[in-house]
DNA sequence: TTCCTGACTTTAC
DNA sequence: AGTAAAGCCAGGA
């Protein structure tokens, strides 16, 4: 919980509403590109959306949803997801091109 | 304290 | 283009 854990969780706080962000992008925000992998464990840690970590903002590089770990269920991440306007793929992944956070 | 595992990504075949 | 393997580091047992 402390250091890239809380970097972490402040990072994902910022991202905006109807954006989405993949792990390795947050990973290289935080200026470890190679700690992706941490990046979804501590969304897995993560106090969830009442903490304040959006984690159903986070998705692959990508645009698709963790399968089977998401902290709902994939559907009620897509339906957290569609209900902040972000548009989803046939494939039932999110449109990264147009939704990809950038900051 | 040591070993194992893990919401990922990238490179290589 | 699709599949396979390696690498990263910190938390949990």
């Amino acid at each position: 919980m402390d250091g890239f854990f809380k970097r972490t969780y402040d990072l994902v706080r910022q991202i905006p509403k109807g954006r989405v962000a993949s792990y390795g992008q947050i990973a290289r925000m935080l200026g470890e590109p190679r700690k992706a992998r941490f990046v979804g464990f501590a969304m897995h840690s993560s106090p969830g959306v009442a903490g304040g970590v959006p984690c159903h903002r986070v998705v692959f590089k990508d645009g698709r949803l963790a399968p089977g770990f998401a902290f709902g269920g994939p559907g009620a991440q897509r339906e957290l997801l569609e209900a902040e306007g972000i548009g989803f793929l046939d494939d039932g992944r999110v449109d990264m091109s147009t939704y990809e956070w950038e900051a």
